[in-house]
DNA sequence: CGTTGATTGAGTCTCGTTTTCAACGGTGAT
DNA sequence: ATCACCGTTGAAAACGAGACTCAATCAACG
């Protein structure tokens, strides 16, 4: 798997051991479809009969971070996710508040206008997180859409609303 | 001052009391200019020689971002900050990996490019926030810009790099 | 193989945030 | 004004994600 290369290539030059609890950790993540938390990940190791700690899980991934192979995600549930990076492009997060649902979408001009401010601002990107809070298709029916000042505050799972 | 009567405003829509201390914090939140912590607030707050205990801080803000007069940030500095929303237009953020440094801006561009993706995937849109993560002016000069695989994951501070 | 130096993990600690609960205080009615 | 009702307050305790500790373990290289 081209993924576990890079893994083993990082991890050997900066001289670090590759441990079969890195191996394991690192696989589940590439496998995994979707976003996963560090509960997720010892859950589906525990599931194929390895024993992790939850300590070498945060640590492993703080490794794969720094790798450039996977990255953190926070979508406001109060601990964090991570999703591989498969060496792909940039992408950008919907999320429903209602019922949690995570949609990813990719739009050229979304890099363009990131660039543009950056040069005008004078920064140098590094990376970008862009998560637009809303209603999805199938939550969008229901919703008693609680509208700020004078209404009964019916905010639901409240996103970082800024 | 507006702010503090719409804070009033939904309060007594809501059958809630307008405390001193409410209206000490709202006070606190809508003079500051800048993004506040808790902490901040609660520094602020005693310089005034206001007694308010954490707990209702931290329920007060809470208040106020239901009420849609705050919006709840969070920089990965490790815990929250709030900003008064004054019916302001949406902004959006550019950070400094390095000195942690905050710019805001706006662009009509964005906006579009969110109520597009929205339509597109059939999202009713709430609310956004895009961070842009980089090095700002100051500290583009030095940093070894520790690129992903291979290098000595010199990784300072680590944002949500999604 | 043996040595070296980093890793592991169960448990502990940290710290932001939430909850608890008894005392207190707005608020609207009287 | 006064009262009663009901929500608020705040100190302390609880909670939870994540980082740290340290002795035992293990990968890696000669």
């Amino acid at each position: 798997m081209l993924m576990m290369d890079l893994f083993r290539s990082y991890l050997h030059q900066n001289r670090l051991p590759l441990t079969h609890q890195r191996e394991a950790i690192a696989m589940a993540l590439f496998e995994a479809e979707h976003h996963q938390s560090v509960d997720d990940l010892a859950d589906l190791l525990r599931g194929r009969g390895e024993h992790v700690g939850k300590a070498t899980i945060y640590r492993t991934l703080n490794l794969l971070v720094e790798a450039g192979l996977a990255r953190e995600l926070d979508f406001g549930e109060g601990f964090k996710r991570y999703e591989h990076q498969a060496g792909e492009t940039q992408h950008d997060y919907l999320i429903c508040t209602s019922c949690g649902k995570v949609a990813r979408f990719r739009r050229e001009a979304m890099d363009r206008l990131q660039a543009d401010v950056a040069s005008e601002l004078g920064f140098a990107v590094q990376s970008r997180m862009l998560k637009i809070y809303g209603f999805c298709d199938a939550c969008a029916g229901a919703e008693s859409s609680g509208q700020a000042v004078g209404s009964p505050a019916s905010v639901g799972a409240g996103p970082e609303t800024g």
